[in-house]
DNA sequence: CTGTTAGCGCGTTCAA
DNA sequence: TTGAACGCGCTAACAG
């Protein structure tokens, strides 16, 4: 059985009040008697019962964390963000894994609720549309902050899609590819952005969009974006650089186009996105776009931290985008001469020293 | 202010110990009145307050997970497979990242012990030897259960690195390679284990083993294998093949190879342990060993609800281990005709649908 | 400076 | 079947 206040004060011979205020180091106390506290807390080893504790202050310094897969860098990236703010300001995560499965999270946002989180992140909100859960969670007051999947009315903090589309797109035609294929994600926002982007560079350059250069494929997926490439090697004529929207993606097109002869990037140019740690170790070392993971996982915790602590009553949802960077390796360097362009240089004699996480 | 029990009975004219009972589908109860207060429940959007009931049943539902890095794949899946079956028995994860720093992990364990989880799994102890939390953990009375890096005297799941050691080196053996160096990790169990493994199946295959083939490397350091493999490269007798303890220092090692001229797998094989998902993507798909990372994270959330469930009154602690499976791709096919080894066929032109993860 | 006490919301006797 | 009342451990008045 846990040792309570209760014994505690007992054991000291003090009452409740005394020792609490003791133990939070009110300066209405004397300080021998705080000190007196605080060693036989330490010495019997007290520990608080937050839960009881919650109960009073009707704070948990608990914020739920939702996300579809832990085991995708992304969300294992941003989810480390996240507890970078969220534990120097004294809150804990209780992370939840919906396996994808739109019922586990509508189950899993009851939960929260009924658990009383401060707050919560909600990471690639499934069919927002029906919005059965948000709706139950505004109803009690808990502050949401949306992240990588936009939905309009809530708070959202992700990387600017729109910009990585451009940016990835751009780079291509810039190293002398014309003919750009797009390997997109599936119908939500973050695929969307990137298509965007995709088409304002294009246009931008005076190059005609084609609707048989925009294949679709699974973010997460690397046989996807394997098939897919297999396709646009077919399509005549065929296209001379592949604008994959996400790492795994890229990956896989690497992978077929290798397979089928071609060379990359002479023959064809490869870009994907989301900077994972090991593109640049691939048989191609991958160009790529980073999204700032980690940053977005601050920024979510930030603003919702400051959701909680001023109260929800804000006016407007908050809307912040997060400025994308390209990184040209290899798999994207055509006949240019290498541009000044955030990456690295060349591939495997780049100093190695550089790809050392700490940070 | 969120509705409570008692605003529900108030709605309802029932007493709230009626209306309890119904929420909770006793039979004692009218099934005409068990409807109306569900309907009602859900009409009026109320959500139990579970820190109440952890206040007065004295259970959260709550278990603490905490890990170094969550954004090293070996902890996000194992931080999965966990939530896998805590999920499926109605527990939650609170997840802590201490960020390698072992006084946070100290911070850590005070704050979850004070928020009463129900139990605790503890990824890469740190200095267990000092062993202050884990006495105030048995103090408090909840059930830990240790992951990857062994303590004696505690429960503990993780893979059998002794095996993963011997895996690695007898198949480098069997490929032929004689010269064997290993890329080590930093003084833990887990390394320990491998570099056991290691000497084991060279002393069984009548080769001497050398001290200065042993260097050590972070284990989520590609440039520590880096610096390591350059270094293996000037000692003479040159190694044939080098063992590393996980996938990034191999990656780093690789790395390293290339670019001084060495070819892979034909001068030097390489192995690796992990089974990184873009192991096989590499310039050089690597061989590796897997340890079966989401089953360690089952098996540690089974045993901990399986003390928390049935009294921590067990015994003797209790001792998993997993077994691991080599994993042979390019980097280590020497000369030897591919024996079958539960890999995958050769490289590029493996198909690549095996690779989708669903599981 | 220190002690007493009334809830926070829920679960659980025990009576009715 | 239903209702009344106590207590889980802690916080925060308020009283001394």
């Amino acid at each position: 059985m846990a040792i309570t206040l209760k014994d505690l004060a007992r054991t000291l011979n003090l009452s409740v009040s005394t020792v609490n205020a003791a133990l939070y180091n009110r300066k209405d106390i004397s300080s021998a008697t705080r000190k007196r506290v605080q060693d036989m807390a330490r010495a019997i080893n007290y520990h608080p019962n937050l839960v009881a504790r919650s109960l009073k202050t009707r704070k948990t310094y608990v914020l739920g964390v939702i996300v579809p897969d832990l085991s995708r860098s992304f969300f294992a990236e941003v989810t480390k963000g996240i507890d970078m703010v969220a534990s120097a300001q004294g809150y804990n995560l209780v992370l939840c894994n919906t396996g994808e499965d739109p019922s586990r999270e509508e189950d899993q946002i009851a939960t929260l609720i009924s658990k009383r989180v401060d707050g919560l992140i909600l990471a690639s909100a499934h069919h927002p549309e029906s919005a059965v859960a948000p709706k139950s969670l505004s109803l009690s007051g808990i502050p949401l902050v949306l992240v990588d999947r936009f939905f309009p009315g809530t708070n959202f903090v992700g990387a600017d899609d729109v910009k990585i589309g451009y940016l990835a797109t751009k780079h291509l035609i810039e190293q002398g590819y014309r003919r750009v294929a797009h390997l997109r994600g599936p119908n939500v926002s973050t695929a969307q952005g990137r298509l965007d982007g995709y088409l304002k560079a294009l246009r931008e350059s005076g190059i005609e969009m084609r609707k048989e250069y925009i294949l679709e494929a699974q973010f997460h997926d690397e046989s996807g974006g394997y098939k897919a490439a297999k396709k646009v090697l077919n399509i005549s004529p065929r296209p001379e650089a592949v604008f994959a929207a996400s790492d795994p993606i890229a990956i896989g097109a690497l992978e077929a186009l290798l397979e089928s002869g071609c060379r990359v990037p002479e023959d064809v140019g490869v870009i994907g996105v989301g900077s994972h740690r090991y593109g640049r170790y691939l048989r191609i070392p991958l160009s790529t776009v980073d999204q700032n993971r980690i940053e977005i996982g601050k920024r979510a915790a930030s603003l919702l931290l400051g959701l909680i602590e001023n109260g929800t009553n804000r006016k407007k949802p908050r809307l912040i985008l997060l400025d994308p960077k390209l990184i040209a390796r290899e798999s994207s360097r055509c006949r240019a001469e290498a541009r000044e362009s955030g990456g690295e240089s060349l591939g495997a004699s780049a100093p190695l020293r550089t790809v050392s996480r700490d940070e």
